[in-house]
DNA sequence: TTGTAAGCGTTATCAT
DNA sequence: ATGATAACGCTTACAA
């Protein structure tokens, strides 16, 4: 295993000056820089995450919070685990979980929260000792990270506008939470702005339900109907609903889903969506919360992503 | 921060016996035992795993060495991920990911592969420095995870066959991999026993292929036709067709899945399926790893685990 | 059985 | 700008 004193010796200089040289390279003349960029390139120097974590009274571990009831079979959740282990491997950090019921955290050197209630904030989030960042919008002065919930709801609105629906439905997800609050007045302002009729349907994200909610619509027997779901999951419930109802999709039925994860591939026909990219997302959490943690917690602001509209079978021949 | 010689400090002993109490308690005295227990319960002490590893020249990183084409976004692949993660979290050991593109595999204590071809035994995994444990099946030698493919497929014939079927079509994944093989036999084996005909269909791991070749079959007119396939997402598919051609299930087709991760119940009607716990096998394959990483690569043998049938409305009323 | 001393690879601190 | 030294918390090797 070559070292930092490999490498001093290799370039005659101090350990200090190699060490500097990983960390502040301007603190380094750009002579000896060169130096031991040459002997860490030669000798093919890898630096020792353990020691210096030891050094600097780090546990290169991150606990990724848990607050509201997951499924973890959700393809969703999965992918924002799997976007949060790759951010966090480039640093050689571990990652843990922890739900509400654990009753206490432990020692780590940050913390990456989602899925809070209001009072969470209060007995949960403002006891956390390291810095923490969330995964989804709050206004207490927390970083996150988000989608823009609004923006993807109005492209799946003003899309079926588009193809000429004026009777538009709204499958939503029944929970008091932001991300549907804000899908539901991405919806509703798009409704205005066409003057067109609000039609909200709130259910459990179970594409059972779905189905079940949209033959009732269905069968009343209209001209043309649009389903803006807030999740594929609910939209893949209303394709099934119209087919066994022998309806046309897209021609007499449009169905746009949310999230654009799995479930959209695997509907026939394929889902139109709106995909967050959710991987990216889990990514990002970790680069910011690691950057956090170098800044001793300061401050960084937000990050906001934009969905995209994906336009398939369900909406368009 | 509570550290060794805290407890020592408060035991009235060396910092070495506190050592050997947590790494070597049989060969403390029971009363010094005792004394250094109540002393670290009472100061709450946590050992520090970033020390330990240093002074044993660890890394505390296991590489999951991937080697076939991966669609990250299958809640297969997630979910056992997120088992190897959590198998790892509990000794603060930290995942990377490595393809077959990545040119040097990097330090880590221990490596687990997946997906190998045949050449990929002496090309790639023999020259392995660190310990490896398998997923899936080898006769090399390897210590290996896997779940008993052949039983499952013979469960899933066997309660088509009890359900009265005698035309039973296997649907398979075209992939000259040993799991499928092996499922393949499940199959045949069944057959034979009950004198029935085979018929084997392999495609890609597709619902919309599944459907085209499922109506295909279909079209034929048969009574009652029963299809084993060799994963829900073809399962799917065939569901598809089967209504598309206003056939009754479990009535007139019946529908077993394979895997039972997430799409067996997005499906409608449920797929009836074989569960693979392949969480757990993820928890297992990082469980073996690390006991072998602490026996220096020691032999450990293999861990089959048992699948599970899963009996829902498209095979049964 | 128990304790002492040295050292793992790095960085913080202070001196030059 | 550069270097010497100590320290991080633990275990290995050896001594008592």
């Amino acid at each position: 295993m070559v070292t930092l004193s490999d490498v001093a010796k290799k370039a005659v200089v101090s350990k200090m000056t190699v060490s500097r040289v990983i960390n502040h390279p301007d603190k380094v003349s750009p002579e000896l820089r060169e130096l031991v960029y040459k002997a860490m390139k030669d000798l093919n120097y890898v630096p020792n995450f353990t020691a210096r974590a030891l050094v600097q009274k780090r546990t290169q571990v991150i606990k990724l919070l848990i607050l509201e009831e997951m499924d973890t079979t959700e393809p969703y959740y999965m992918n924002l685990l799997t976007g949060i282990a790759v951010g966090l491997d480039k640093y050689h950090y571990a990652l843990q979980l922890v739900t509400r019921n654990s009753h206490e955290i432990g020692p780590c050197d940050g913390v990456i929260a989602t899925g809070m209630r209001i009072e969470d904030y209060e007995n949960i989030i403002e006891q956390l000792e390291p810095p923490v960042v969330l995964f989804g919008h709050n206004d207490k002065g927390y970083d996150f990270v988000d989608v823009d919930n609004e923006k993807g709801i109005q492209m799946a609105t003003q899309h079926v506008i588009d193809l000429g629906y004026n009777e538009i439905l709204f499958f939503g997800i029944d929970l008091d939470e932001p991300f549907m609050q804000t899908r539901i007045k991405g919806y509703q302002k798009m409704i205005e702005k066409h003057n067109l009729n609000s039609h909200l349907f709130m259910m459990k994200n179970s594409s059972h339900v779905s189905q079940a909610k949209a033959t009732k619509q269905l069968e009343k027997d209209e001209e043309r109907i649009a389903f803006v779901c807030a999740s594929d999951r609910l939209a893949i419930g209303v394709v099934r609903a119209a087919q066994a109802l022998g309806l046309l999709i897209p021609q007499q039925v449009a169905i746009t889903g949310f999230d654009g994860v799995f479930l959209d591939q695997i509907s026939s026909p394929k889902l139109t969506t709106v995909r967050q990219p959710v991987m990216e997302m889990g990514e990002a959490l970790a680069d910011m919360l690691l950057q956090k943690i170098d800044l001793d917690g300061e401050r960084l602001g937000n990050r906001i992503f934009q969905p995209e509209l994906i336009i398939r079978e369900s909406t368009i021949k």
